[in-house]
DNA sequence: ATCCTATCCTGTAGGC
DNA sequence: TGCCTACAGGATAGGA
């Protein structure tokens, strides 16, 4: 669900809620997520300030004084969500609550539980094993054309199946993914050590081009992402391609196909995207006056 | 090594 | 209406 712009929005939010509130208690619901929640959280969270909220890839971290990180995961449905005040109504799936000494609360719901929370001292961040092997954070350190192809080099894996490994890049998921690729154009079925290297400079310019795009819009909702006010992301209108199987592309109109790929949707325009086995078109087809009054406006994000 | 599949879990949309 | 199946933005263990 969280690709690395939705963790990014969560992140800002969190800076600008709770950075520098005191915990005075972490109440745990018992049920476990990917792993196990520490036992021992509210125990050693007592006390502590959250000084800042940092992100590396889809992780968020939480960097409390006292040396410790809780380090956040958010699978796909974790949200975190601020409380100014204790609210009146309960909700499902809250596995930990973090209060603060203000009255104001922290909530983890997380219905799925494919989320992870875990304790890590803010000193050996760098050694723990799930974020050790992450790939740099495109965001933060913008990989460049000539650099993604020498990752790609002899690989065989579809480039959409390339682009979600967070082995090489960190933080881009399914929905941008598709995104990318369309707005490279680039058929996404293409083994990775066969792309073009003009292509890996486009793929390279409009991975930074969506994931700031959608920053700037606090995210996509598909479904299950909420900020931490509860609010859903605005960049669902932006998409391309991604959930609008038999809809007409934004570019030239050609009716958005979807595959699937390592037992996940993909969306591409097959205009736009063309095969790299055959000679690649410079151009993509003119755009048409049909698709150009449909683009426009967009369609209304259907689940909301 | 690299790549692919199945799996964890709950909710919901769509077919019948 | 209700039942059933398929699928959903994640990571990863294990097999080929």
């Amino acid at each position: 669900m969280p690709e690395l712009p939705e963790v990014e929005t969560v992140r800002r939010l969190l800076e600008a809620t709770v950075r520098g509130r005191t915990i005075r208690a972490v109440r745990l619901s018992g049920l476990e997520l990917r792993e196990p929640i520490p036992r021992n959280l509210p125990r050693r969270l007592k006390g502590l300030r959250l000084v800042a909220a940092r992100r590396l890839g889809k992780y968020l971290l939480l960097e409390l004084d006292g040396g410790l990180t809780l380090l956040s995961h958010l699978g796909m449905s974790g949200r975190w969500l601020f409380h100014p005040r204790t609210p009146a109504d309960d909700s499902p799936h809250v596995h930990a609550r973090i209060l603060f000494i203000d009255g104001s609360e922290l909530w983890y719901q997380d219905t799925r539980r494919f989320g992870l929370l875990r304790l890590v001292a803010t000193s050996r961040l760098g050694r723990d094993p799930r974020l050790s092997g992450l790939g740099p954070d495109p965001v933060a350190k913008p990989p460049t054309g000539p650099l993604l192809r020498a990752m790609a080099e002899g690989a065989r894996i579809a480039i959409k199946d390339f682009l979600l490994d967070q082995r090489r890049l960190a933080g881009i998921g399914n929905i941008y993914a598709s995104e990318i690729l369309h707005r490279a154009g680039v058929d996404p079925r293409t083994p990775a050590g066969r792309v073009a290297a003009d292509r890996w400079d486009a793929i390279a310019r409009e991975t930074g081009a969506v994931l700031a795009e959608a920053i700037e819009r606090s995210g996509t909702t598909f479904s299950m992402y909420r900020t931490v006010w509860n609010e859903p992301g605005g960049y669902g209108e932006q998409l391309r391609v991604y959930d609008r199987p038999g809809e007409p592309c934004r570019v030239c109109g050609t009716a958005i196909r979807r595959i699937v790929q390592g037992a996940r949707s993909t969306f591409y325009c097959p205009a736009c995207q063309p095969p790299a086995t055959r000679a690649r078109r410079r151009a993509p087809p003119r755009r048409s006056s049909r698709a150009r009054s449909r683009g426009r406006g967009g369609p209304s994000n259907r689940r909301a």
